[in-house]
DNA sequence: GTCAGTGCAAACTTTTTGCAACTAC
DNA sequence: GTAGTTGCAAAAAGTTTGCACTGAC
C-alpha cells in the first residue's frame, strides 16, 4: 500500500492559488463568479486524484455549495488554462489533480484491481526534463507506469 | 513535422503475431475465429495509433472485412492481455498501437493541435526501466510529453 | 443594462451489456 | 450438440451543447 500526499493545502497556498486564479480572470476578461471558487478551494482542499463526478458530489454533499456539471467542466477548463490543475487520461474518464506547489511525481498504476499510486524519482525526472525534443516546447508531461501492484501479486 | 514508424510489418511477423495468438487462444480456451484473426491481421498491416472507430471503418472500407464494434472490443481485449497491443489513453477515447517486434518510444502530443508524435531515446528508456518500484511488477510504461509542437508555435 | 456565466436538459461520443442467432469445436 | 462468439440494439458513462435565466460588471 502506498502512501498519497497527505499535506492538505494550507491557508497560504489558498490564498495563493486564489490570487493566481483571479489574475488570471481579469487578463482573460473572464467574471469572478462564487462558482468558479468554491470549485478552486474545494479542489485545493482535497489530495490525490479526482474525476468530475467526486468533485461534483464532494461540492454537493460536503462542502454544501450547489453547482452544476457544467460549471465544473467551464471551470476545470479555466484552471488547466490558468496552469492550476492538470488533467491526466488514465481511465475512461478523466482524472484531475492541482498542480500549483505540487511536488514533480509520476503513476504507478495496478493492471489488476486500477488502483492509482504516486511515486517520486528526482534522476527520472531530471532526465526527462532534459530530454531533447527538437521543436517541441515542452509544457508538462505525464509518465504512467503499469504493472501489478503488492496486495494483487500475492494471490 | 515528425515522422511516424513507416515498417509496415512483414509476412514474418504477420505469421508470428498469429502464432502468438492461436497459442494464447489456445491456452485460453478460447476460439480461433475468422474475425479474430482478421482484426489481428488489419492492426498489424498498418503504423501509429488508432481507436476502434478507425479500425471499424479500415476493417469495413479498405479490408471489405464486416466486424461489428462489440467484436472489436472483445478481441482487442484479448490482444491487449496477449500482449500483442497496447492501450494509450491520450484524448477521449483509447488508443491503441501493436505491440510485437516494436521498439519501445514515447509520444510527445501538441496541446494546440492534439498531433501525437513518436520519439525514440535510449536513455529515457533505461532509466524508466530500472527505476525502483518497490513491491510493484513492471509490465509496461506510458511517457507522454505535452506542449507546442514545431507548426503551432509559429502562429 | 448588458452580456458572460450558470443550470438544466438534450444531444453526442465512446464503451458496455443483454440477447437471439450463429458457428467453432 | 453445445457453449463460446457475433451482431444488433439498447443502455451506460462521460462530456458537450443549446438555451432561458441570472448576476457580475
Amino acid at each position: 500500500m502506498e502512501k498519497t500526499n497527505k499535506n492538505v493545502m494550507d491557508d497560504n497556498t489558498q490564498k495563493v492559488v486564489k490570487q493566481i486564479f483571479t489574475e488570471y480572470l481579469n487578463q482573460h476578461g473572464h467574471r469572478k463568479t462564487p462558482e468558479r471558487y468554491a470549485i478552486l478551494e474545494t479542489i485545493y482542499n482535497q489530495d490525490g486524484h479526482f474525476d468530475i463526478d467526486e468533485l461534483y458530489s464532494k461540492m454537493v454533499e460536503t462542502v454544501h455549495f450547489r453547482v452544476s456539471r457544467s460549471t465544473i467542466y467551464n471551470t476545470i477548463d479555466l484552471l488547466i488554462d490558468a496552469n492550476l490543475l492538470i488533467r491526466h487520461q488514465f481511465g475512461n474518464s478523466s482524472q484531475y489533480e492541482k498542480k500549483y506547489n505540487m511536488h514533480t511525481h509520476h503513476h504507478k498504476i495496478c493492471t489488476k484491481c486500477g488502483k492509482v499510486m504516486e511515486f517520486e524519482n528526482k534522476e527520472l525526472q531530471k532526465v526527462i526534463e532534459n530530454t531533447q525534443l527538437g521543436d517541441f516546447n515542452l509544457s508538462h508531461y505525464s509518465l504512467v507506469v503499469y504493472g501489478v501492484c503488492k496486495c494483487c501479486g500475492e494471490e
